[in-house]
RNA sequence: GGAUCGGUAGUUCAGUUGGUUAGAAUGCCGCCCUGUCACGGCGGAGGUCGCGGGUUCGAGUCCCGUCCGGUCCGCCA
C-alpha cells in the first residue's frame, strides 16, 4: 500500500492514527533540532516533522536527503502541531514520521512548482510535467473535467446522444485551411483532419438522431493566438424539428448549468442583441456587455464647424468614458498613439472632458464653443467628470477602432472584472459576406446556414443588394466579449442548398463533388434541423477569468504551433515518405 | 505575410552618454539555529550577455543580419 490518505485530507480529527502518504516534496525546512518536510499531492500539502529526538539517526539521515520533487512515501502518526498554520486545510496537523521511503529522485527542477512560479513560457512548456504539478494548472485541469462531466449530465438528461464522428475526413476549400494527412493505402491522396463534424452531423439528423452532442476535437492550419490552438475542443450540438428559440433556450438552460454546477452562480436570462445592433453600439458581433459605454454617432452634430478631419469624414462616433475626465494630458496622448498603431490604424483621438462645473473643455475648442460643446455632452449624457472620446473615418472601420478604444477604457476604468459574467445572445447575422478582393460571396457562418424563413424567396430571386441583406438564424454566444459558441438553423432542403452553393461561387460539379453525399442525404426527408457548437477550451478559460486557452489545454502549441516538450511536428524517414508517395520540396528562400 | 516587445547566473530580472573584475533576488551547495511554513543567520559555487558580422583604443550597451519566444494585425466558412 503506497498511501492510506492523501496529502489534503488528514485534519485535527484524525490525531492519533498511523498513516501513510505519498507524494512529492515541495521543500524541506531545517531548523536543525527539527526537519519539516511539505508532501505534496494533487490533493494538497500535508507537513511531515522529523525531529532530533524522536527521530531514528539514520531516518533522520534519510530526510537530510530529500531535495525538491523527490517521490516519496512516508508513514507515521498525525499529531497536532504546536504551531499551527491557518493558510491551508492541514495546517492544524502533521505527521510524525516512523517509516520514509525514497520512491524516486529527482532533479532540481528548473523553475519552482508553486502557485506563482519563477519559469517563464517556454520553460514551463518544454517541462510541461513539471509545469502541470503546479496548483493552479491542476485546478484548472480538474475544472475543466468538471465541466465536461456537468455538459454531459445535462445533456444526457435532455435527451441528447453522444456521437463519434470520424477524425480522417475529407479536405474541401472552403472556411479554415485543412490539416492533410496522406494516405498509404491510397497513393497520392489524402484525408483532411476535420475543422468541425458539420457535416456529419447534419447527416446523423437525416438519419434520426435528433438530439446529437460530442465533446470533439477540431483542427484548423491557421495562425495561432492566445485563444487560438490548431487543434481545440468543440461540444458540438445539433437537433432536429426546432426553431433557432428551441436552440437559444437548450443551450442557454446548459450554459446555466454549467455556472450553476462549476461555480455555484445563478445567471439570469440572457440579454438578445441584433447583429447591426452590436456593430452600431459596440463596433464588434462580440461586445463585451459588462459595461455600457455605447457608441453615439454624432456625425451630423459635429459637421460644418471648420474643423476639417470631421468635416471629410463619413462618419464621427464616439463613447463617452464615465469617470475618466481625469486623465492627464499624457495618458491620453499616450492612448493616441496606441490607437494610431498599424494594428489599430485610428488618425487621431478627439476628446472632450466635461469639468466639476459642467463646462466642457476638448482637444478641438479652437472649433467649437461652450454652446457647441453642451451638445456633444448632451449627445453622450455626459456629466461632470467624464470623458467623451470621438473617432472619425470611414464608419466601418471607424466602429472598430473605437470598439478597440471601449475595450481599453473598460479595463483601464477597471469594468471588467473577470468574475463577472455577462453572457450574451447575438442573432440575426447575415447570411452572407461580400468580399471585394476576390469578388465574390462568404459564407458568414458556414454554407449550410439557412436564410430566415421569409426571406428564402429573396434568396431564390434576388439582386446583389438583396443578398446582401439576407439575415440568417444564426447566433453567437458572447460571454464578456469572447464568442464561446456559435451556430445556426441549417439548410435541409436540396434545392435551396444548391442555391448557395451557388451564390458562393460553387459550380454544381464542385458542390457535387465536395458535398454530393450531404445534398444526396437531403433527397431522403431530411428534417428541420440545426445546432451549436462551444469552443470548449474557451469556455474553460473564461469561466475561470483566464484570458489564454493554454492554461486549459494539457498540452498545447506555440505560437508556432509547435509542440516543444515532444519536438512536434518533426521530419520524417524517408522510407517512411517513400510508402506514403510524398516527396518533400521545401521553397527556395 | 506584417507590426511590436523581449533574449544577461538554474530561474526571474537590473545593468547609466560605449569604459575597472557584469550585479540583485530567488534557486542550488555547506555550516549554524528548540516549531518553521515566503523561516532566519553566515559562507560558497554558479555567466559563450541567443548566434554571426560590423563600427571603435574599448561593445551586454551602437549598427546590420539571423535564430528563438511573447502579444497583436492579416488569417481563423
Amino acid at each position: 500500500m503506497y498511501r492510506s490518505h492523501n496529502c489534503g485530507e488528514l485534519r485535527i480529527a484524525d490525531i492519533g492514527k498511523e498513516v501513510t502518504l505519498s507524494g512529492w516534496v515541495q521543500g524541506t525546512n531545517n531548523l536543525g533540532f527539527v526537519l519539516f518536510a511539505n508532501l505534496r499531492d494533487r490533493y494538497g500539502i500535508t507537513q511531515l516533522n522529523f525531529n532530533e529526538e524522536r527521530t531514528a539517526a539514520d531516518l533522520l539521515e534519510k530526510a537530510r536527503s530529500l531535495g525538491r520533487e523527490f517521490v516519496i512515501q512516508a508513514t507515521g502518526l498525525v499529531v497536532e502541531r504546536s504551531s499551527k498554520n491557518d493558510k491551508i486545510p492541514t495546517g492544524h496537523i502533521e505527521v510524525q514520521v516512523t517509516d520514509l521511503q525514497i520512491l524516486n529522485v529527482s532533479k532540481t527542477p528548473p523553475f519552482t512548482i508553486e502557485e506563482n512560479t519563477d519559469g517563464g513560457d517556454d520553460l514551463r512548456m518544454k517541462y510541461r510535467y513539471l509545469d502541470l504539478r503546479r496548483p493552479q494548472l491542476q485546478r484548472n485541469l480538474m475544472f475543466r473535467s468538471k465541466l465536461a462531466i456537468e455538459i454531459r449530465k445535462y445533456l444526457s438528461d435532455q435527451l441528447f446522444v453522444e456521437v463519434e464522428t470520424p477524425n480522417l475526413i475529407k479536405s474541401t476549400p472552403e472556411g479554415a485551411r485543412d490539416f492533410v494527412v496522406p494516405s498509404r493505402m491510397n497513393g497520392g491522396q489524402f484525408y483532411a483532419l476535420p475543422q468541425s463534424p458539420q457535416t456529419f452531423k447534419q447527416i446523423l439528423m437525416v438519419a434520426g438522431y435528433d438530439r446529437y452532442f460530442q465533446i470533439v476535437k477540431c483542427f484548423r492550419d491557421e495562425d495561432l493566438r492566445a485563444d487560438r490552438q490548431p487543434e481545440f475542443t468543440q461540444i458540438d450540438c445539433e437537433m432536429a424539428f426546432v426553431h433557432q428559440e428551441d436552440i437559444l433556450n437548450t443551450f442557454e438552460g446548459l450554459t446555466k448549468h454549467l455556472f450553476k454546477g462549476a461555480l455555484d452562480i445563478e445567471l439570469s436570462d440572457f440579454p438578445r442583441m441584433t447583429y447591426d445592433d452590436a456593430m452600431e453600439f459596440y463596433g464588434s458581433d462580440k461586445p463585451d456587455i459588462r459595461f455600457d459605454m455605447r457608441f453615439v454617432e454624432v456625425t451630423d452634430l459635429v459637421k460644418g464647424k471648420d474643423f476639417p478631419v470631421f468635416d471629410s469624414a463619413e462618419a464621427v462616433v464616439g463613447i463617452c468614458a464615465k469617470g475618466a475626465a481625469n486623465f492627464t494630458r499624457k495618458q491620453l496622448d499616450e492612448l493616441t498613439e496606441w490607437l494610431k498603431r498599424p494594428q489599430i490604424g485610428a488618425k487621431g483621438l478627439v476628446y472632450m472632458r466635461v469639468e466639476a462645473d459642467g463646462s466642457c473643455k476638448s482637444s478641438v475648442d479652437k472649433f467649437y464653443n461652450q454652446e457647441e460643446l453642451a451638445a456633444w455632452k448632451a449627445a453622450f449624457n455626459a456629466e461632470p467628470g467624464d470623458m467623451v472620446m470621438l473617432l472619425c473615418g470611414e464608419l466601418e472601420k471607424t466602429r472598430k477602432q473605437l470598439s478597440e478604444l471601449r475595450l481599453e477604457m473598460g479595463t483601464r476604468l477597471g469594468l471588467r472584472n473577470p468574475a463577472v459574467f455577462a453572457p450574451l445572445w447575438v442573432v440575426d447575422f447575415p447570411l452572407l459576406e461580400w468580399d471585394e478582393d476576390s469578388q465574390r460571396f462568404f459564407a458568414m457562418h458556414h454554407p449550410f446556414t439557412s436564410p430566415k424563413k421569409e426571406q428564402i424567396a429573396d434568396m431564390l430571386n434576388g439582386d446583389h443588394e438583396t443578398m446582401k441583406n439576407l439575415r440568417a438564424d444564426a447566433y453567437d454566444l458572447v460571454l464578456n466579449g469572447v464568442e464561446i459558441g456559435g451556430g445556426s438553423i441549417r439548410i435541409h432542403d436540396r434545392d435551396l442548398q444548391s442555391k448557395n452553393f451557388q451564390l458562393l461561387g460553387f459550380t454544381p460539379e464542385q458542390a457535387e463533388n465536395q458535398f454530393g453525399f450531404l445534398l444526396g442525404a437531403f433527397e431522403y426527408g431530411a428534417p428541420p434541423h440545426g445546432g451549436i457548437a462551444f469552443g470548449f477550451d474557451r469556455l474553460c478559460a473564461v469561466m475561470s477569468g483566464f484570458n489564454s486557452i493554454r492554461d486549459f489545454i494539457a498540452f498545447p502549441k506555440n505560437n508556432q504551433g509547435r509542440d516543444v516538450m515532444i519536438d512536434a511536428p518533426s521530419h520524417i524517414e524517408d522510407a517512411q515518405l517513400k510508402e506514403l508517395c510524398l516527396n518533400v520540396v521545401l521553397p527556395v528562400a
